[in-house]
DNA sequence: AATAAAATTTAGACAAATCTAAAAAATAAA
DNA sequence: TTTATTTTTTAGATTTGTCTAAATTTTATT
């Protein structure tokens, strides 16, 4: 039998796992303030953590993740983003009304549930948001999948996907020679109308409307 | 906002329906045993759950559920059901081995969810078990599905579906005059083989062997 | 009807997760 | 390097759900 631990203790170790991801470093307020907590609160449940040998910690000195704590929240992710996954793409859920609901279904232990869930689903590489979904292993690709609007300015990317999939964009993409594949980066967001100015390789620059933005998909490497 | 009831309460909900169909009346040990619990736990339960007005309760002189409580319980009832349609049709598990996860699904929150999980499954009538599935209003069909081998004997069906498509099934079938909408009752079950004997309106009895009944499945009237 | 047996409830305790208020330690500022 | 400020931890309560052991009420049996 797998190890269980409660939905408490599984979510603190996802806040840890994200703000060290996220900063590097983790404090005792900043997990206090990620949960919607006190600070007391996240102290009593530190020295709980460190029973389980699932943090390492010394009081007044900081803590992080130890290999099994790291290894369960990698686990709590994977499970949330297949079910968001899962409600987008087979529920029709809208992106933004799902993560809510994950919030409650990642904590279904079942290790054979969310593996079949996996394989129902085509092995998902990532979630609505882009983010990537961590394999039964919880290794995860590298790769993150956003349409334009949402790509970080002077980042790399390759384009993956397109949504809407008229004759239109296709024509209008293929005349400023942007197909699956293309290796291009944002240089510019335009606030007032949410145009955006690519640069594509040995190419000048080119502007696309937000309408088209959203439906071009890239993939890139995060980090 | 739809109130929220712990996971604990909602199981209590459950085990005192199911119990109330059953036997019509419920005790403090009966749930007890269902709950895998101890009789002085379920009465710190009960007081608990009749200052929320689910449960009709006078110490010492029985319980029995509100019909805000039944409501309840048959919400439970069709997420539990829901859920187990869902792991077995869509996630490839066996019949025997869905309870348990259901048991943390009919859980979660959400009714859009439910509802959208309902829509997504083609709003099936009964869950693996042959069980009734309630609808969205806690309505349901007193139609149950089951197989051959499980239809009570001297029960009145009605042929719903054959599970094994081969041709040689449906050309044993149809020889002996088995077809979707016949109406049938089984005489005798055979323990040496799981042999059934068969009564069809205007004809002699008719046997059919273990592995045809499983593959029969028929729809009664329940109650 | 009196007593024995069974069912039910109360009293008091405990574990998990949270909180407030106060104390202790670390960090920043004078 | 003192003092002030911020961060973190402890002490002691609270809530929910559970338990054991003992008391109470109901039901069954002589």
């Amino acid at each position: 039998m797998v190890p269980q631990y409660s939905s408490s203790r599984e979510n603190y170790l996802k806040a840890i796992f994200h703000l060290q991801e996220v900063h590097g470093t983790v404090t005792t307020n900043d997990v206090a303030s990620e949960m919607q907590t006190r600070p007391a609160s996240v102290t009593d449940m530190l020295k709980k953590l460190k029973a389980q040998k699932l943090l390492l910690y010394e009081k007044y000195k900081g803590f992080k993740l130890s290999t099994e704590g790291r290894k369960v929240a990698l686990q709590i992710i994977r499970k949330h983003r297949l079910w968001e996954y899962f409600l987008v793409e087979k529920l029709r859920f809208g992106w933004d009304e799902v993560h809510e609901i994950a919030e409650e279904l990642e904590h279904i232990g079942s290790k054979k549930l969310i593996d079949r869930l996996d394989e129902f689903l085509g092995f998902p590489k990532t979630d609505p948001h882009g983010d990537p979904i961590p394999d039964s292993q919880g290794r995860w690709t590298l790769t993150r999948q956003v349409d334009l609007l949402n790509l970080p300015v002077n980042q790399q990317a390759e384009v993956s996907g397109i949504g809407d999939q008229s004759a239109e964009i296709l024509e209008l993409l293929n005349h400023k020679h942007i197909g699956l594949g293309t290796r291009l980066e944002v240089k510019k967001k335009f606030a007032f109308d949410n145009s955006i100015e690519l640069k594509i390789k040995n190419q000048s620059p080119v502007t696309i409307s937000e309408h088209v933005a959203k439906n071009v998909f890239v993939k890139y490497d995060d980090e």
